[in-house]
DNA sequence: AAGCATGACAACCGCCGATGC
DNA sequence: TGCATCGGCGGTTGTCATGCT
């Protein structure tokens, strides 16, 4: 018996592959050759050739939405990805990953610059509450507190710099 | 001009759930 | 019910272009 084809949302064929596929598939390979796996071809569709993909760079309003969606759900690209027509998951990973990286810098250097006057300031409990509910989640727990323990003076500037980016 | 560092993007890998035999 | 296959996801790595020294 054969496979009830289903479809994803945009359309496409599911499951198993019918005789009429497998002659197409065998076709295009005897013809123009091609030594992928259909995993390897599937994902160069999926995040290159399909012509609904949008090329360029990620505007300003994609990337507000990509950390305000990455706060709420977490890495879960795909979901973020649908909300960005054009984006593949891979995409928003990535530009994420490269925002993310950038941010990390950011951190490093002002840690850096600001090293004499950490040294005299500690924060009291509520101003550290009151930085936690303004640190992007992109910062994951360990890394804000390890950062927290030790440099509270720079998370000052650290936030007034998100406000100015974003 | 050559070598190196970095950023951006593409591709691979392993895992897991869904599906059907 | 167990197994094989497919499709999708997220983490990671590879590659290439660009800028800097």
């Amino acid at each position: 018996m054969p496979r009830t084809p289903s479809y994803d949302k945009s359309g496409l064929r599911k499951g198993i592959w019918t005789v009429e596929e497998d002659m197409k598939l065998i076709a295009y390979i005897t013809r123009y050759g091609l030594s992928r796996c259909g995993k390897s071809c599937r994902l160069r569709w999926m995040n290159y050739l399909r012509p609904d993909i949008k090329r360029g760079n990620f505007t300003q309003q994609e990337e507000e939405l990509i950390i305000r969606m990455h706060n709420e759900l977490g890495n879960r690209w795909s979901v973020i990805a649908a909300e960005l027509p054009g984006r593949t998951d891979n995409e928003v990973k990535n530009h994420w990953h490269t925002l993310h990286k950038r941010r990390v810098q950011q951190i490093n250097t002002n840690t850096v610059s600001n090293e004499e006057t950490m040294a005299t300031k500690s924060p009291t409990s509520s101003q550290m509450s009151d930085i936690t509910s303004q640190l992007p989640s992109f910062l994951s727990s360990s890394e804000f507190s390890s950062i927290a323990e030790d440099d509270f003076g720079f998370l000052d500037s650290y936030i007034e710099s998100m406000d100015e980016s974003f």
